[in-house]
DNA sequence: GGCTTGGATGAATCGTTAC
DNA sequence: GGTAACGATTCATCCAAGC
C-alpha cells in the first residue's frame, strides 16, 4: 500500500464562488452554479418536525425545539415539491462522478429518500449517526431518539468512479472495513457556536467530526464540496481543515457572518497529513512478461500453487502452461482450480529457500525497479 | 408504578382465524379479516434488492442472493402500488391503537415510510437493527451495509392510547430509557430453518430476538400479532411463547407447513421475564480514528515505541506514518519491527508529563464515553 | 473428550482497462 | 461502443473434520 495526495484538476481562478457562501434561496443559488461542477454535496435540509404545541421536560422547562419558520410546511406534498426542486437543482451540479449525502430524521428522511430514488439517484448506502448523548424522551410514550439517518448517493446508477476512500476508512477502524453505523457525540461545549445572549446559534448545528468522516470517505484533497443549507457552517470549516473547497448557501445574513467568521479561523492541516492511503487498486498495472524482460522471473521457471496441488511452466512469452492448459497466469489459475475467475498474483507461488512465496512478491519488486527508473 | 396484566377483551371463540396461518395473496386475505381486530401487526416485505448478475466471495464462492420472483417488480411505481395496497389493508384491521412494524433497507425502507405516511400512519420511531455479524462488502466498494431499519407507527397521529411498555424496558435496559438502534445477531445455526436438503428454508429468516422485543415493547400478553408476510413463522414462534395470539399470511404452502411444525413445538413462557431478553454488552471495540474523531488524538501527533526506537506520524485519516510505511496502527507496528502482527494499541506510545504512556490508555478514556452509548 | 483447523455462509442494489 | 482480459476483494460465526 501506498500514499498518494491525488488533487482535482479544479483551477480556482475560473470559479470565484470556490469557497464563498452564496447568500440566497437554495434553488435560485443552484441556478447560478455552472453544471458538473462540484464532487461533492452534502445537505442538511429542513426536517418537516411538525411539532404541535410545546414540549416540557419532567421539571417543566420548556424544551428548545426546532420550530423557525424555515422548518414549517403545510403539507407532505409541499414538503415534497420542495425537496424534489433543491435534488434536481443539485443534481445538476454535481458531477457526474460525485456523489450527495443528505441527512434526516424519520420525520423527513423518508421523503427525501424515495425523491432521491425517483430523481435518478442511486442509494449506495444509508448510514446511521449513533448519537452517544442524544437528547431523552421525556415523556416515555417512545424509545429515545438515539440516531439519525444519512443517504449516500451517486448521481446515478451508472456511475461507477465515484470516489470511496476503502483502505483508508479500513486502515483507521482496526484493519476491518467500515460499517454503515457511527457512533459520535452531538455538537456541544465549545464547538456549538453560540449567538451574543450566549443561546445556541444555529438550531441542527452538527459535529464537525460527522463532516470529517463524511469527507474523509467519499472526497479527495482538493475537492469541490457543495452545502446547499449551510447555516452554521460546518461543511466549511471541515472542508478547510481538510484540504477542500466549499461552497455554501445560505440565507440566513446572522448564519452567513458567523460561518464566515468561523470558517476564517480555521488553520487547514498540512498536506503531508491529508495524503490518503491508498490500495493496490491505485498501484501501476504490471504486466507478467514485463517480470521476464526484467529478468526477475526465467522461461522455464515452476510456479506452485500454495498447496502445491497445480504446477506450471512459465513460457517465454508471458504464458504459463499447466500440463495441457496455456494462457496467462490468472486463466490457467481459474483453469486448474475450475473456477471462473482467479487472480494469478497470489494464487501461483515460487519455491524460495525451501518455502513457497507468491509471485505478488515478484510483481512489487518489479514495481519498485520501475520507479527508480522513473516510468 | 405498578405492575398489571392487561389483557385484551378478545374473545377467542368469535375468531376462527386467531393463531392460524391464512393462506393466499396478502391484501385478498388481509381484506377477509374483520376491521379493527388486530393490536399489532410486524411486516417483512420484500425489499426490492434490483440485483444484477451475481457476486462472488474473494475466495470465488457465489453469494447465494435472494432472486425469488417475490422480490421482483417492474419498477419504483410498480413497488409503490404494492406497498400502498397491503399497508391500506392492514390499516383496515389494526384497531385504533394498534401499532405497526414494518422492517426494510434502503432499497425499499424510504418508499414504505413515505407511502405510510400518505396513508394516515403516524411514525413513532424508527428503529435500526444493528448487526453483530452482518455479510462483508466483498468488492470494497462501499460501506458495509451492517443494520436494517424498521419503522414504528401507530394508526394515525390522534392515536394516543397505543401500548409502549416504558417502564418494563427501562428496567430491562440497565435502567436507562432503551435507545432507537438495537444490537442483535442475524438469524444463524439451531434456530435457522433448513430444508431437506439441508439449504436455508427462507432466505430472509429474522431472529427471533428481534421480534421478542418489538412484542415487549408494543404488546401485551393476549393481544393479537398480524403477520401478512409471514414466510417461516418467526412472528407466530414468538407470539406463542411470550403469551401472544398470532394470524399470519403466506402464499407459499412448504413455508406455511414449515412454520406451523415451527410453532407447535413452541412451549410458551410460564411467565414473560424481561431480563431474559436483554444480554451483556460486549465491550466496545473501539477504532483508532475514533480517537481523533473524538479529539483525543489530533493528526501530526507523534507516536513512539516504548524505547523510541521507531516514531511515527498521525494522519488525518486514522492512518500512521512510519518513514514510508504508512497504515494501520497495528500494520505499522509490525512492518517497522518486521513482524507478522502487532498490537498497536500497546505497541505505540506518546509523549505525557515528560515519558511515554500507551495509547492504549487513550482508548480506555474514549471507551468511558462511550459506554453509554451500549456500542 | 477436547482442541484446532478448515470450510461454509448471511436481504448484496459490490470494476476497470485495453483492444 | 462492445468485448475480453485483467485482477481486486471478506467479517463473524457456526459446524464438521481431524488430531
Amino acid at each position: 500500500m501506498q500514499a498518494s495526495l491525488a488533487v482535482s484538476s479544479f483551477q480556482p481562478a475560473e470559479a470565484p464562488w470556490l469557497d464563498t457562501i452564496l447568500k440566497g434561496d437554495c434553488v435560485a443559488a443552484l441556478d447560478r452554479l455552472p453544471e458538473r461542477s462540484v464532487d461533492a454535496i452534502f445537505a442538511d435540509p429542513p426536517y418537516n418536525l411538525q411539532l404541535n404545541g410545546d414540549l416540557h421536560r419532567p421539571d417543566q422547562s420548556k424544551v428548545d425545539a426546532v420550530d423557525d419558520d424555515w422548518d414549517r410546511f403545510e403539507s407532505f406534498a409541499a414538503y415534497d415539491a420542495f425537496t424534489r426542486a433543491w435534488l434536481l437543482a443539485a443534481r445538476r451540479v454535481l458531477k457526474p462522478n460525485g456523489t450527495i449525502w443528505v441527512i434526516g430524521s424519520y420525520h423527513n428522511i423518508f421523503r427525501v429518500g424515495a425523491a432521491m430514488q425517483d430523481l435518478g439517484y442511486w442509494i449506495l448506502n444509508d448510514i446511521v449517526w449513533r448519537k452517544t448523548n442524544p437528547m431523552p424522551n421525556f415523556r416515555g410514550r417512545r424509545f429515545q431518539n438515539a440516531h439519525e439517518t444519512m443517504i449516500w448517493a451517486s448521481r446515478d446508477a451508472a456511475a461507477k468512479g465515484y470516489t470511496f476512500n476503502y483502505d483508508a476508512l479500513k486502515a483507521a477502524n482496526d484493519d476491518v472495513q467500515m460499517r454503515s453505523d457511527w457512533l459520535f457525540p452531538i455538537c456541544t461545549g465549545a464547538e456549538r457556536l453560540k449567538d451574543d445572549s450566549g443561546n445556541k446559534l444555529h438550531p441542527t448545528q452538527k459535529p464537525e467530526a460527522l463532516l470529517a468522516r463524511v469527507m474523509m470517505a467519499s472526497t479527495k484533497p482538493g475537492d469541490v464540496v457543495l452545502d446547499p443549507f449551510f447555516g452554521s457552517g460546518t461543511t466549511g470549516a471541515v472542508a478547510k481543515r481538510l484540504g477542500r473547497h466549499f461552497v455554501g448557501i445560505e440565507r440566513e445574513q446572522a448564519y452567513i457572518d458567523a460561518a464566515r467568521e468561523r470558517i476564517d479561523a480555521v488553520v487547514p492541516l498540512p498536506s503531508v497529513d491529508l495524503s490518503l492511503l491508498t490500495g493496490k487498486r491505485a498501484e501501476p498495472r504490471v504486466a507478467f512478461v514485463s517480470l521476464i524482460d526484467a529478468g526477475i522471473v526465467r522461461p522455464g521457471m515452476f510456479l506452485y500453487d500454495a498447496r502445491k496441488r497445480w504446477v506450471a511452466k512459465v513460457r517465454a512469452d508471458g504464458t504459463i502452461a499447466a500440463g495441457d492448459r496455456v494462457g496467462s497466469i490468472h486463466r490457467v489459475g481459474a483453469q486448474v482450480q475450475e473456477l471462473d475467475a482467479c487472480n494469478g498474483w497470489t494464487f501461483w507461488h515460487y519455491e524460495r529457500n525451501g518455502g513457497l512465496t507468491a509471485i505478488d512478491e515478484l510483481r512489487r519488486i518489479a514495481r519498485l525497479g520501475m520507479e527508480r527508473a522513473g516510468a
